[in-house]
DNA sequence: TTGAAAGCGCTACCAA
DNA sequence: TTGGTAGCGCTTTCAA
């Protein structure tokens, strides 16, 4: 219980120590112009009053107005989308909402994410937010950028060393995890399982390859991870890719699809008559997978929360630029496990199945 | 992209019209005073301008001094006082902190409940965050105090139809909905099963009943209902009945604790050598609870999530209090399924196991 | 080293 | 129906 009739202000302080409210704030902030003696004075009756700053006239005055950029790609658009619509969200939300915020497109991860990048920093944001793509390439620029003055904010995967302030994910390892664990589950029998990964981020990718073999390898030795699948960054060839290992003899009975090209293997999936036969866990949430989940036609879905990212990720951001610093900078969200039975409760964040890929090869 | 070079004020609309700051505000804010067409005049041209009203300077001068009354149980230490940190967490975070937070206590769900939420609305807070026990019995109270206009949020539970002006909970339908799946997936022939229910909220128990009871129906017809055991409020009791349904012939090979005190079923268990081949869902997360999953002697339990209720639940109430409506009333949180895998995540948030039930029964 | 005072954008009150 | 103005608590500049 704790009871202050009224707040007390540097006012009150200013007259219980006579002297001015300049003094007194010059002491609170440990500006220079204040003696040792009068400074501790006025830190000792600060804390014994219960002094705290109000926020309010402290924003009124400053009247800093916080720019901050956002540099995303346009695909994939049901991941991306809610993540901005968490950061505008979250910018709604925040105190004044005099905080602007401008986003960057570019098409997709690896094809203009750099020059996107570099645009941002040219218009000398107070902030960026963005998705570290293939760290290899991005690390050398977040690094110049870190070190030129602007706090860097990951979203969607991380870069560590380099220099950025924080990050905010879903746990890639532990997503790897949960599908061998739930593929474990539902194959109590000796079988073989296979993960199908892909584009997104190569750091995260190799996290959930390595959270499913181990997780394989710990609690469901049972089960043979079968060589991966990887690097098929578009549906076509994901698509051959899964046909072809289903049709082997010793085909998965488990398939992990790690990957942003989920419905192209469903389709696979489908022609060999194997969809639902086959126990699949995939990544993500979007129409076409939801209705697979609701008609059990696929076991789960592991849902990143890309709103969620995006909402944490600006307040994290904004409160590095108006505090100072971070409380946990690396944040790493606990991944939805969407079932048949809990569908429904993220009816309201689905969005539709992306189209887009009008540059490359479609399927069919 | 939104380019606003500088935000502008009711004073720039005002020079731009030729009329006082005064007659702005009041135009804006549809007090009474103004003609009819200056009003539209100056909403029209506000809107052109793209005014945004500076947030700080808002509070500043109102400078209203919120404050809020928690009233909630000692016991279940490990869903509220969680829960707790949840609502001290949001109000750290808000601005200004010029809130005024106030604790009220009592032992248990039951007892002393009402009488501290009436102790609470004497004491004239702006708003009340309280946990709904018993509706019967509350009902008439909240309707009480709500209507005496205390504006009133249920956390934990919900208390619909008594004037409350939202809620924050789990859903608890869909918790019962998840366990019945998660046994199906485990189960795959033929076998009896079982819920144990208890004490926290009627309402939200008669929920989770349902959602188990009709997800079984639907996607396990091959799992059978045992008689449903309610209404254990003491560790004791639920472990007898425990102990009496495991050793019948009949007994189920899964079993559902959405009551908070699974430990003592989990006891009765082990007792008959049944820890571990019994499937078990259980509810909520404490220590021996992890212990038990990262053993692999339970399959999963069932996270309600409190620090998010509590924070939401007091993020809601005051934009309710400063805004004066709220966009969705009434929140029901995805339940997070923590299995062996990602247990690891939810490490930070785990708290002891509940002692403390000095004046009841213990177990042994 | 310290004091005095302006002013951030807004609300509310009093006067016209 | 309108205009004018004090002042919320703070930062900052200019004088002393």
């Amino acid at each position: 219980m704790n009871d202050e009739p009224k707040s007390i202000s540097i006012k009150d302080i200013a007259e219980a120590l006579n002297i001015s409210i300049g003094t007194v704030d010059r002491a609170l902030h440990g500006r220079r112009g204040v003696s040792e003696k009068t400074k501790t004075r006025v830190l000792k009756t600060a804390e014994q009053m219960g002094y705290k700053p109000n926020l309010a006239a402290q924003a009124l005055k400053l009247n800093r107005r916080i720019s901050i950029g956002v540099v995303l790609p346009k695909h994939i658009s049901y991941f991306f989308d809610p993540l901005r619509a968490g950061i505008r969200a979250a910018a709604g939300a925040a105190m004044g909402s005099q905080i602007s915020l401008e986003f960057h497109e570019y098409p997709r991860i690896g094809s203009g994410d750099i020059e996107a990048l570099e645009a941002a920093h040219a218009r000398k944001y107070d902030g960026l937010i963005f998705l570290p793509g293939d760290i290899q390439r991005f690390s050398p620029l977040i690094r110049k950028i870190s070190r030129s003055g602007t706090p860097m904010m990951c979203v969607g995967s991380d870069a560590p060393d380099t220099g950025r302030i924080g990050s905010v994910s879903a746990h890639a390892y532990i997503s790897g995890s949960i599908a061998a664990e739930l593929l474990a589950h539902k194959l109590p029998r000796k079988a073989n399982v296979a993960i199908l990964t892909g584009e997104l981020s190569t750091l995260d990718h190799a996290e959930k390859l390595s959270g499913f073999a181990a997780t394989l390898a710990i609690q469901a030795p049972h089960l043979t991870l079968m060589p991966t699948l990887e690097g098929h960054e578009k549906p076509k060839e994901a698509y051959r890719q899964a046909l072809t290992l289903m049709r082997q003899k010793d085909r998965p009975e488990g398939l992990y699809l790690s990957t942003a090209n989920s419905i192209a293997v469903i389709e696979a999936l489908e022609e060999l008559g194997l969809l639902g036969k086959v126990q699949v866990v995939a990544t993500d949430l979007f129409q076409d997978l939801a209705t697979l989940i609701k008609s059990n036609k696929i076991l789960a879905t592991l849902y990143q929360r890309p709103f969620t990212q995006g909402k944490v990720a600006f307040e994290n951001l904004v409160a590095y630029l108006t505090r100072g610093n971070l409380e946990s900078p690396v944040v790493q969200l606990a991944p939805h496990i969407v079932l048949r039975s809990n569908l429904p409760l993220f009816a309201s964040r689905i969005s539709e199945t992306d189209e887009g890929e009008p540059e490359s090869d479609s399927l069919e």
